[in-house]
DNA sequence: CTTCAGATGCTCT
DNA sequence: GAGCATCTGAAGA
């Protein structure tokens, strides 16, 4: 079982962003392997970055995990009902994340579309296909992740990421979605997407 | 295809 | 009490 080390994860976060892309993201859930490719993600990087929650090294309880160690899961409750998943980088003591945006599912479909949908993936609309996990709150649903996961180890189960394989299109940049109350840096293009 | 309102609960001030 | 790294369904173009 090949992880990403440490290492990849102990980067510039943007690098680590582009790098990302392409990878697969792996969730043991019920002996079962849930997998999907990474299409998009986003950098926040609170040395410099008003829209990270740890801005400016800001210690609360919630951003404790953005300080852990590379290699991290980061995972926070979002409008109250959606969780986001992040992967924490850069040496410890720097808060710094990406945020995983879309997966494209590879193993474990039916047991994804259950968890999102509550139906079997032949029961699914043209439209619940399209948007499977192409959305930050949509992923974590499909693969069962909430806060519990919170400072998860990335280097052990049951999450995980394994390097990338196969083909991949261009890579693209552009702002980031969501962060318009960030003054400077809401248009920071910090955000990557792959063509698959 | 687009816009729009509402859901919902935690975190920090 | 305010605001939030979102998503959905309904309604209109």
């Amino acid at each position: 079982m090949t992880y990403l080390p440490r290492a990849f994860y102990d980067r510039d976060t943007l690098t680590v962003a582009r790098d990302l892309l392409g990878c697969v993201l792996v969730r043991e859930y019920g002996g079962e392997r849930l997998t999907g490719r990474i299409t998009e993600t986003e950098a926040y990087i609170g040395r410099c970055d008003k829209a990270c929650h740890a801005y400016h090294y800001k210690r609360t309880r919630r951003t404790e995990t953005l300080f852990a160690r590379p290699g991290t899961a980061y995972l926070y409750l979002i409008y109250g009902m959606y969780t986001c998943l992040n992967l924490v980088t850069e040496p410890a003591g720097e808060p710094a994340a990406v945020l995983i945006r879309g997966l494209e599912p590879l193993e474990g479909a039916e047991t994804m579309a259950r968890l999102r949908f509550g139906r079997d993936l032949d029961e699914l609309t043209a439209t619940q296909r399209k948007n499977f996990l192409n959305g930050p709150g949509k992923l974590c649903k499909g693969i069962a992740l909430d806060r519990t996961l919170d400072g998860h180890d990335l280097l052990t189960p049951p999450l995980y990421v394994q390097p990338r394989q196969g083909e991949m299109g261009a890579i693209h940049c552009g702002p980031r979605i969501g962060v318009d109350y960030a003054q400077e840096a809401k248009d920071f293009p910090w955000r990557f997407w792959a063509d698959m």
